[in-house]
RNA sequence: CGGGGUGUAGCGCAGUUGGUAGCGCGCUUGGUUCGGGACCAAGAGGCCGGGUGUUCAAGUCACCUCACUCCGACCA
């Protein structure tokens, strides 16, 4: 760890972002750099934030019926090959095996980019009746994709995630899946990373590579750019009609299956940096958080000092908050920095004046108020302090994104306001000559269609009359 | 794939006109400390990214190469 303290202030964190947020990734010991360039190491502190992240995304996953299972890594390359556009969009970044065993294989293999050719493979052995439908199911894997330029959590050549996979027998029932899911991703980002996202369908040129309708969900970072953190295709017959995945109808008829695909990656962990850090470091949200609760012993050599945090450690863990006493022999500033930087939301400060007094000094990571607490009813109190710091860290992140989001009705509008680290909402014909001119002149891509009212009901770029009305900003 | 930057101790860096390796932090040992990154003393730790050349002599100069990193184009 770098002996000096990682403060800088919030203007230098918007003009070095990158920087900056390599430093925290770094500082803070989630990640290591991998010695195949572009991959990451995973940390235990930075692991712990993902499982955390499982464990929630798990249970929501399950309460709509989904159930997770695996799929193989290695698919033949001729599987990517059955859709069209698919194929198109991933070819360039796909991995390819061509030796095994010491020999050439006959046909190489492609490490997965996302799963879609070979579960549906799978899924059209398995699929013979509707009784079959709808097929639910998700799986925790990695994936390969060679970018050209990466970035720890954001970009890397491999990277974990959950990939669902669904069937249904009906196009109805394959777009609710969808959007229900979308729903799921975003309820799970307000209420559990404390991160605000617009969700919304995409633009043709935005949409997964083989999908018919690709619907994401966008979050807004302290530097005003956008992070894609998580998307859910609804793909039609596509991916059916490449693999040949049927089922037999009630009424009799041969009919292919509708589908659905829906992931969010370690990507999200990038997210939680990038939209609630501060000049100290990383501010993580109390329900992802490794440790929830640090306790720091301040003049330990007392007698007693010790025993107390030995004793509130006990009984905040039987309280099922995970807690941590730091008991290093290193002076107590050193540890309030160094956990800071961390992102424990709550720190708990016990020495000789507070056990006298039947207190603990408790900080709030989020706020960075410190206060003095009774011990009496300590767990309550923790509890709430939790509850309050997720809450209140939504309600900061929505509050700055609301003020960031702003309306314009021309190119220039665009590009200033996004120069102003803003999101934009404007309208839009629906043409890509437009939605490219956009790109072009002002850096920023469409990020989702926005529902309700148009701004002016004619296109920002060329006038004509508006079909859509999209935000726009730019985008990592 | 284009443009910049950096490679010297675990980390962060010095190293002058070429003369054979330094600083801070961390680490180890002992002692004093402990309410916002403590202090003293003694230690350990180096293929100067790699290669070739110039030279009596290269961390330093030249050429080549590799790696990392930032900025663009492409992307979860």
């Amino acid at each position: 760890m770098d002996n000096k303290q990682f403060v800088k202030e919030i203007a230098d964190i918007e003009k070095d972002f990158p920087q900056w947020y390599t430093d925290v990734i770094m500082k803070t010991e989630l990640v290591d750099y991998g010695p195949v360039k572009g991959t990451m190491v995973i940390r235990p502190y930075g692991y712990a934030i993902w499982e955390n992240i499982q464990r929630e995304l798990d249970a929501r996953f399950k309460a709509t019926g989904v159930k997770n299972a695996y799929f193989p890594m290695f698919i033949p390359k001729s599987f990517l090959e059955k859709e069209a556009e698919h194929v198109e969009g991933f070819a360039p970044e796909v991995a390819v095996v061509t030796h095994a065993g010491g020999k050439e294989l006959e046909e190489p293999l492609i490490v997965r980019p996302t799963s879609e050719t070979i579960i549906c493979a799978m899924y059209s052995k398995w699929l013979k009746s509707y009784r079959d439908l709808p097929i639910l199911i998700n799986q925790w894997a990695n994936v390969v994709r060679w970018e050209k330029t990466t970035r720890p959590f954001l970009r890397t050549s491999e990277f974990l995630w959950q990939e669902g996979h669904t069937v249904h027998a009906s196009e109805q029932e394959a777009l609710d899946e969808t959007i229900l899911m979308l729903n799921v991703y975003k309820e799970f980002a307000e209420n559990v990373l404390a991160i605000p996202v617009l969700t919304g369908k995409k633009t043709e040129k935005e949409k997964f590579a083989g999908a018919v309708a690709t619907f994401g969900m966008e979050a807004m970072m302290l530097d005003g750019k956008s992070l894609q953190a998580g998307t859910s295709h609804y793909l039609g017959q596509n991916f059916a009609k490449a693999s040949n995945m049927k089922f037999l109808d009630k009424d009799g008829v041969l009919k292919y299956g509708y589908s659905s695909s829906w992931g969010v990656s370690t990507r999200l962990i990038g997210a939680l940096i990038m939209a609630h850090g501060d000049q100290r470091g990383l501010v993580l949200p109390p329900k992802v958080a490794p440790i929830q609760v640090i306790i720091i012993p301040v003049a330990a050599h007392n007698g007693g000092v010790l025993e107390k945090v030995a004793e509130l450690e006990t009984a905040l863990k039987n309280a099922g908050i995970r807690v941590e006493a730091d008991v290093r022999d290193m002076s107590p500033g050193w540890k309030f920095n160094e956990w800071e930087m961390k992102g424990v939301p709550v720190r708990i400060e016990v020495g000789p004046r507070d056990i006298e007094n039947n207190q603990c000094m408790l900080l709030r990571r989020d706020t960075l108020d410190k206060k003095a607490i009774s011990l009496d009813g300590l767990v309550e109190t923790i509890k709430a302090e939790l509850d309050d710091a997720q809450k209140n860290m939504l309600e900061k992140s929505r509050k700055m994104r609301d003020e960031r989001i702003v309306t314009a009705t021309s190119v220039e509008e665009i590009l200033q306001a996004v120069e102003n680290k803003c999101f934009v909402k404007a309208d839009w014909c629906g043409c890509r000559e437009c939605e490219d001119k956009i790109k072009e002149e002002t850096q920023a891509s469409s990020r989702v269609l926005a529902d309700g009212e148009r701004v002016t009901g004619k296109c920002a770029v060329c006038g004509k009359e508006a079909k859509y009305t999209v935000y726009y900003a730019r985008a990592y």
